[in-house]
DNA sequence: TTGTACTGTAACTTTTTTAATTACAGATGA
DNA sequence: TCATCTGTAATTAAAAAAGTTACAGTACAA
């Protein structure tokens, strides 16, 4: 996986931090220390998934999209997953084999298993947790 | 992550119902479609864990190392993988900001604990598990 | 109503990572 | 002593991720 969970976590801790303050993108990209228009990118998203809201224009930044207690961890592994954990199989296994022939689907379940244990994992993690730790 | 874990599955579930025939590189690189100096590359790797025995020469191939009940999926995971399945922060935050000065820490933690959670999944499976849906 | 300071987004480049290829030395048995 | 394997290094190619630049659109304020 990528470092967009990283910094998913890193933004939203920000902005709890932030306490309804709005945060620019440059802000929030100096204490990541990467580009705004990366964090531009990656609050587009999150946006998407409701876990921020943005205003834009001169006075323009942005805040949490929820109470930080209901944002579970596992909300912004879904919001930023795109491949399952473990990976996907991107080979295309000798269908003549019997084991080619079936292995990818198996490979499947068992990565939508693992991405399960994950989610329940975090779940049990919010936001107002992890910030916690900064306080 | 990469497609390391599924190769290595692959190869190990061809081994477990070769029943201690031995494999040659070139026959599991042909179901799993992919080169076999790949396969011995991984194989190198598998072996170092103790997971694959190889035979050199004329008559040589690959077998299991292990009884397949004897090996958890885990055991597999842990000899493939090379960062934490969250990923791991690779940005180097501003040392000004109360959030970036400690937030690789807690970053770290949260993969290390995530990570446990996947391994706590993966060794309830054992290779001889998985294997047992081909037959 | 015009300037300023933001966001939103697309296009592009660079860097990093992963996969694939090639080549050949070393081992072993027929 | 030849054929058929493994072991490994070096290289190239392809794919993915990260970073950069540029600029249009929006909203506030002087």
């Amino acid at each position: 996986m990528n470092g967009q969970f990283q910094i998913a976590i890193h933004i939203l801790t920000l902005l709890d931090q932030a306490n309804d303050e709005l945060l620019s993108s440059e802000y929030i990209a100096g204490s990541i220390n990467i580009n705004p228009a990366l964090v531009r990118k990656e609050i587009r998203n999150l946006r998407n998934y409701g876990l921020i809201n943005s205003k834009e224009g001169k006075t323009g930044g942005y805040s949490l999209g929820k109470a930080p207690n209901n944002i579970a961890l596992s909300d912004v592994y879904k919001a930023v997953k795109s491949h399952p954990a473990l990976g996907q199989a991107k080979n295309l296994p000798n269908p003549a084999c019997a084991v080619g022939r079936q292995i990818n689907q198996h490979l499947d379940d068992l990565a939508a298993e693992v991405d399960t244990a994950i989610i329940s994992k975090l779940t049990k993690i919010t936001l107002a947790d992890f910030s916690q730790k900064f306080k």
